[in-house]
DNA sequence: TAATATATATGTCATTGACATATATATTAA
DNA sequence: TTAATATATATGTCAATGACATATATATTA
């Protein structure tokens, strides 16, 4: 449509891109950002908290936890610091960043439109029984 | 838990399967079960009506969907006989069976399911914002 | 005879993440 | 001292999925 595109910074903001999720993306980078939203935490704990968050498919394995959160650091929507554990090996502790909220926001609102799709789905699926 | 676990049978029919959608798993059978519920139809008609389905995710790709219809028969989801056209190469008309409405009943059940967990989701994101 | 629309199908490859394993620290039990 | 366990982060490897490109074939139109 408009000359020339878009640019890359509207694409990572796009709300399609979220409602589709991307090929194979489980809901892992919406799952760590729920959860650090409310206050900074390490891999470990959020892999312990994982099932807090409400959202479909399995809970993702370690491995992809902790590869997800070194990606989303240089995305630059969470960063890092190296802390003390009182008891056990040191922890890296995230913190999400004012690009990760928005991030998180835009995922908020691909997923209203998803459950507007979903629902709709429902709807045609229901209203076209009339028996078997 | 139960002794013995499940049979193959019923993890056909398990509702959290569909929930999950598998790794990597697009929308597409139930797209296909969808379309076909109504009425039968060959590959390309199926392709072409994609849109019509409200679910999320791009538009599967041509060669997806013919694949997924073989697997979806082999699965006897649907069944399909050879037809000629009024114009142009020969079609293999897919027509959907019990099985196949059996499944598609299934899907809605987990999108339902799909949905719930959506919406309890994005009433914890509002409730936690209270400002940036 | 060339191009296009219709129609089905396969080849190939990158991405994703599941599963297994590696590495390291500290605590507790033997 | 040693072994086992819990904590904590990280990598190796592989199968599944589907995106993109291409192949094959028929019929119509230019």
């Amino acid at each position: 449509m408009g000359a020339g595109g878009k640019k890359r910074g509207d694409i990572l903001e796009d709300v399609g891109v979220y409602m589709r999720e991307g090929p194979g993306k489980r809901f892992i980078e919406p799952r760590l950002l729920f959860l650090l939203r409310s206050a900074p935490a390490h891999g470990y704990e959020l892999i312990r908290r994982m099932e807090e968050v409400p959202l479909p498919g399995p809970l993702p394995d370690t491995g992809a936890v902790y590869r997800a959160l070194r990606r989303m650091e240089e995305e630059g929507l969470v960063s890092s610091r190296w802390a003390d554990a009182a008891a056990g090996p040191r922890r890296k502790v995230y913190r999400i960043t004012p690009r990760g909220r928005r991030r998180l926001q835009v995922w908020a609102e691909a997923i209203r439109g998803r459950v507007m799709l979903l629902q709709r789905f429902l709807e045609l699926c229901s209203s076209g029984e009339e028996r078997g």
